[in-house]
DNA sequence: GATGAATGAGTGTTCATTCAT
DNA sequence: TATGAATGAACACTCATTCAT
């Protein structure tokens, strides 16, 4: 059974294929997983060919890892850009946590590859490069906010950063990681905006309670 | 290259050679997901075959049904056995918590097999029976201790059983299924005794702070 | 996937499990010939079980030969019992075709047993006694009505009872086996009534018009 | 045992390995039956492997209704290069009657696809594209005749000619697909070229005593 | 850069048959 | 006689990968 010919993006940029192959593969990888995508469905739903994911990227793995890359590099550009320095110590904590969750909420994919890894014991994401950066930024942002809370008199002493961002992060993440059990188990619709919305605030109240001084 | 003659497990109990695949192929999914298993491999670690497997659970997404819905069940076994009803709420809470976190940390292949039916969208939970009854009893469970600690004063008014489930939920189930990215990303190992006693606490801790009056 | 417990048929007359065995076997194998058919699905719509298969017939192959055989048996048993000697030449011969193309008709396992033993190039005919006898006596008994109908001056000379038999058995089987294929292609249907009543007709007509005398 | 490594025909014209695996497929599909025949084996007796049949194909029984397609596209080619209008009725009807033994006799393996077919219940043949074109021509064509040798005052009227199809087919194909059993019951061995051509003569005989005006 | 054809090792599944009781 | 459990060889089919052009 051979497939009709597909008529092919004919492209001065070969970057183009490359990113075309890249955001299908993302897609594919975060549906299914690493061993449950198909290269030869990547292959189709590309404006390619299954031999330039060879050119590109040399074999399955590679390609998971540069989709693995990609995730983390687009997440570090994102945090990058936002600054809540210049707000009070609450509520820049307020802002970083709905931040984190929307970055979640609005990145499923990158949730799903996450989850992805962990299936897979991490044994790809130590080859992913700039991984190390992005985190210590994450941490030293949060421990400005809380140096600063403690300063003002607002948050308590002798919170940890690392223990912080993992606090968050759980909430964040498994709001879109374990969507599908927690709808099986209680009928909730996690990705109901309404849902959405509030469960974003009640996070933020979640964290903010527990740094706060009492 | 033939493969050396095995010797089986001859057994009055043929229920001993269910239970023997059913162990291995538990440990497998976990290990490797739905897609990533062998069925070889797990007819190799076995004490029977390959043909045993078909013969008693019909294939491999049957089996995996099977796994999942024995993990269910025995999750939901273990709720059953615990009373917190004697306790002051803000004790009984901790320990509820605490029960939850340590069942996690116990079995992480559980967690690793939600992990993967997240992956796969909850397409096989929805076949596992028993789910429904086991998550009422949870959120009851929960109901009756917000309604006590708010009656006792220690709790405030308004917190939602399935809010507060979610949340525990999420705290417990994220320190075991993101080990791996985690530690990669921040040099935590999650696993260690002393990490874990001092973050089965911490979660304590957070929930409490939110569910108290202030 | 154990399959549940069946009731079997308590019995004092094991000569009943052997004919049921055989009654679906016939079924079985006529409708999916030799390969298609399964010990499994033979052994489920039998009241006994699939041990008993091999107990009395040894296996797939030898079950099958005694389902030929029961079939050779069965159409030699209903020859016997037709007699047309006192009738006219032709009025005999018309009887035999009618009485030839009644047993097709109305034993199409008999017809899908044959096709089947022709796509296995007769290989298990040959272990089947007795079969010489029973035809030996059909062409013995058309030799005599040709013998007759030429002294009666209605029969042509020189017809070879093989030959007539060879054709009429053609024009009998053909309406049988060729069923779903003349159907696919002429829309004809051919196990209807009305077309099985015209076509024994028209088949003694042909016969008839050629060893009739000019 | 490991299988020695063969020289695969390396050509220009992948056409060729389609083919290839195309004839060997229908010799084995005519051999031994859709369920009967391996792939294993067929790809075996191929230049090319088993993956080119999936390649091709898709599966064993796209590759059997492939092989089914080309055994009815080649017997309509033969059949529309056939013109017997320019002879005499009767002389047209004996060509024709010929041809069509000639063509059984000659491709026992399109008979005995149509066998395996009927023994399928004629599932795949309705998938095969075509087929009621080759048909309508046949009954035409027959038609053209009998109308003709009316006219002639050769045959007589009243003849339908999808009945006379029948009958001609019945011959001519009982002579190729029922040959292993009659040659058990009665010892006659219908591929003998005396025997086929003494048959071949007695068909057409038959059919024209039948059609001839009295 | 780009393509259709080709490859071999593996992957889930089914089969007729036999064993222990 | 009778049965549920067990077996290994075979079976159809799929996969990531590479070759020739």
């Amino acid at each position: 059974m051979r497939k009709p010919r597909k008529d092919r993006l004919r492209t001065d940029e070969p970057e183009e294929t490359r990113d075309n192959i890249l955001a299908v593969a993302t897609r594919e990888f975060a549906d299914k997983g690493l061993s449950g995508a198909r290269i030869d469905e990547i292959a189709d739903k590309t404006n390619s060919s299954k031999r330039m994911i060879y050119y590109y990227f040399g074999g399955k793995e590679e390609l998971y890892r540069a989709v693995l890359a990609k995730a983390y590099s687009h997440i570090r550009e994102r945090e990058a850009e936002r600054h809540f320095e210049a707000l009070p110590a609450d509520q820049a904590l307020r802002a970083q946590v709905e931040h984190t969750f929307d970055y979640h909420a609005s990145h499923p994919d990158f949730v799903r590859l996450v989850m992805n890894e962990n299936v897979h014991h991490g044994q790809h994401i130590a080859h992913v490069p700039g991984i190390k950066e992005r985190n210590r930024s994450v941490i030293a942002s949060l421990k400005a906010i809380i140096d600063k809370g403690v300063a003002e008199g607002v948050f308590r002493k002798g919170v940890d950063p690392v223990d912080l961002h993992m606090s968050i992060s759980a909430l964040c993440f498994y709001n879109v990681s374990n969507r599908a059990t927690f709808h099986a188990n209680f009928g909730v619709d996690m990705a109901a905006p309404r849902t959405l919305k509030k469960r974003r605030a009640q996070i933020a109240d979640i964290i903010l309670a527990w740094v706060g001084s009492d």
